[in-house]
DNA sequence: ATTACTGTATTAGCTACTTAATACAGTATA
DNA sequence: TATACTGTATTAAGTAGCTAATACAGTAAT
């Protein structure tokens, strides 16, 4: 597992951490009850303080994604399919319910709305094989 | 012209500010050219520092959205049409956009989330005319 | 010029957040 | 128990963002 941070992009480490953490295993890349780079294994690898790995991690926990055991490591949860399904689609939920307020709010019709969804996924889609630097 | 102002949200007053009279002028709620609240008489009822809210406006300007001039007062931009659909889009895209990337970064298909959005339009679309406290 | 409004630049204090240094605590193995 | 890993609680420093106090600047009417 290789993360990448960017120090330049004003998205504190943490959150860095937490969202690729989150995605891998959202995505299947990283398997159940598999376990994950000690703290500081991580820490040294991204250059940072241990700490900053270890909020990350304990944020990771609360979301139900990963386990901590002291003094043993962490590693990633045992998600029922179902469940994964449910967490992935409240990920998902929290963002379209900004953009549904949003297009109500501007009286944007609801097909247009879609329409926009549906080209900007579509755009994001054929990207998803290929390095995005944005 | 009434700004509501919640101290405990923890989102910024200006950023409040802000939202506010953009929403009141994309919902065609302000007239073209209308005068504004000056910034000593709004930041009076908001009971906060005009510098607040000259920050708010100063934004707004920037946006396009209104007018400064100095000595005379704040107005509602004049807006052609099709320039105020457009604006109303990118609001509307920037939002959708995060939730596209997310969408294709989780495999959730895309009729899945053209559901989802549908569904939160309806939901919030319903409660346009009754007050909303959350 | 005076008055009475407009908006604004500068500065400073406050707060919340992020990161890091240090010392501590749990587990497994020999 | 000793060792060598694990993670963590506490504390502090640094930073960025928000708000406000003050003094300044433009406009219009008298």
């Amino acid at each position: 597992m290789l993360l990448e941070i960017d120090h330049h992009s004003g998205v504190p480490i943490y959150r860095q951490v937490i969202e690729q953490i989150r995605q891998q295993i959202m995505a299947g890349r990283l398997s159940e009850g598999e376990q994950l780079m000690s703290v500081r294994e991580l820490a040294a690898q991204l250059k940072v303080n241990p700490m900053t790995v270890s909020k990350a991690y304990a944020l990771l926990e609360v979301e139900g994604l990963v386990e901590r055991r002291r003094g043993v490591g962490l590693f990633a949860a045992r998600l029922r399919k179902d469940k994964k399904a449910h967490t992935k689609a409240r990920l998902l939920e929290d963002i379209l319910r900004k953009a549904a307020v949003t297009a109500v709010q501007l009286g944007i019709p609801e097909e247009k709305a879609g329409e926009m969804l549906a080209r900007l996924y579509r755009k994001y889609n054929s990207r998803t094989r290929s390095h995005s630097n944005e």
